[in-house]
DNA sequence: AAGCGATATGTTATGTTATTACGCTTGCGA
DNA sequence: TCGCAAGCGTAATAACATAACATATCGCTT
């Protein structure tokens, strides 16, 4: 089972279906996955899932995987972590595990004040395997 | 114009004329795009251009953009540089720099070692504006 | 309460990115 | 010269994402 997951009471009820779907999800869930399993909550189009996902994202209760194109409900409980969240994805079981790390947000940091530039969202994702499915091997 | 790269002597056509591609534009292009300036040579298909680019990448002549879904030419002429690379994008002009940094590596190999994480491959991309374009602005 | 703006919704169609499946060709070592 | 590995070509389709348009809902101001 999943565990529990804060659900802000202000969301609309297709924010809502589409965090509970995510919630419940033991890996990341494509768009399309979403939809697949909220059609019988009455969602139909691609559009309903990617316009409550652009929400979430927005509020941090969802993270984009770039390099699965894939989304998954943000780890952290009471959520709205600042900064910089490295993701560590397996490709064995597909869990997620999201953390921080300060020396490497100093590090980029430093860099782009060096080179002058503007950093406006960075995203980090390691492919690997985990402990779990090394041990399973 | 773009600055010569290294263009290895044992390419295939196909690959030598998508890397001429990736070389000769100023910014990340997608497979779609890259195939469209190559009709002229006579690739027809999407596959003809994706399976260069999987060899490419693979030899470390050209990256993947997971963030842009989109490739550039490895900015390093003599290439084939280790480890972890990172980008950053100018959401501006599109020109991507590409650096490394030892330190970011090693947390990143301390968080996976503590974890029991094998590592298989790692994404880091920036998004935001170079220099350039902060100036013009 | 009426009017208004901002936000969310639903639906259709379409655009963009990536892969599957199949068969042929070529280079090369056993 | 057989057989295999790698590459190539083509068609079809799958998977991911957005545009454009119409309607609805809620909170705020008047």
């Amino acid at each position: 089972m999943a565990h529990e997951h804060a659900m802000p009471a202000d969301l609309t009820r297709n924010q809502e279906l589409v965090l509970g779907a995510l919630n419940h999800a033991p890996a990341p869930l494509s768009a399309y996955d979403i939809l697949d399993r909220l059609r019988g909550d009455g969602l139909r189009a691609p559009l309903q899932v990617y316009r409550a996902l652009d929400k979430l994202v927005e509020r941090g209760l969802a993270h984009r995987l770039e390099s699965l194109n894939a989304f998954v409900a943000c780890a952290d409980a009471h959520c709205h972590r600042k900064g910089l969240i490295a993701f560590a994805i397996c490709e064995g079981c597909g869990k997620v595990d999201e953390f921080a790390d300060a020396v490497i947000e100093e590090r980029l940091g430093g860099w782009a004040a060096r080179e002058g530039f503007k950093v406006e969202r960075t995203t980090m994702e390691i492919r690997g395997k985990c402990a779990a499915c090394l041990q399973a091997a």
